[in-house]
DNA sequence: GCCAACGTTGGC
DNA sequence: GCCAACGTTGGC
């Protein structure tokens, strides 16, 4: 199943990601998002990249799943901005997936573009006051929206 | 188990 | 910077 992944570059971005290549998707605290990398995300599926708190935001380019989940190690950390103290390395609540760099789109697409999209405004990032930073993508959406970034589909 | 208070997200 | 929407916390 595709999904869709939002980011703040001034966090960590789609060209961050490109140039380490690969990288542990760690700092995520939101239940529904974790399960997502735990329960849901298989090796090889495909991730959109979305910058969110960004001018414009939108999607910026594409990812995919490439690790097994394992415990974020972050929540060990009492440095971390992400620590938690209510868990324990031998029982770790948060749990994260690698994500491998794809592509970097040429252009945004923006999040008001999408929204203009008869179809593509059902995603759910278009949803007024969506903030879960994870989401699952209809194979429909997701195909379009790589047509629109480029990727035509030879036949 | 309810729900008010609070903190965070994220578009604008 | 504003604020609506949402998730979490904690008293009861």
């Amino acid at each position: 199943m595709p999904w869709l992944i939002k980011s703040e570059p001034n966090v960590f971005s789609i060209q961050d990601l490109e140039k380490v290549k690969q990288e542990p998707w760690n700092g995520v605290r939101n239940y529904q998002a974790r399960n997502f990398m735990w329960k849901e995300m298989k090796l090889g599926d495909m991730a959109l990249f979305y910058h969110s708190n960004a001018t414009p935001p939108g999607i910026v380019g594409l990812a995919e799943v490439a690790s097994a989940p394992y415990p974020d190690s972050t929540q060990f950390d009492p440095t971390s901005e992400y620590y938690d103290p209510k868990a324990s390395e031998s029982s770790p609540r948060w749990y994260l997936v690698d994500f491998r760099h794809i592509a970097t789109f040429r252009e945004i697409i923006p999040l008001q573009q999408l929204r203009e999209d008869e179809m593509l405004r059902e995603m759910m990032v278009c949803q007024r006051g969506s903030r879960l930073s994870i989401t699952p993508v209809e194979e429909t959406h997701f195909r379009k929206i790589l047509k629109i970034a480029g990727y035509e589909r030879r036949a």
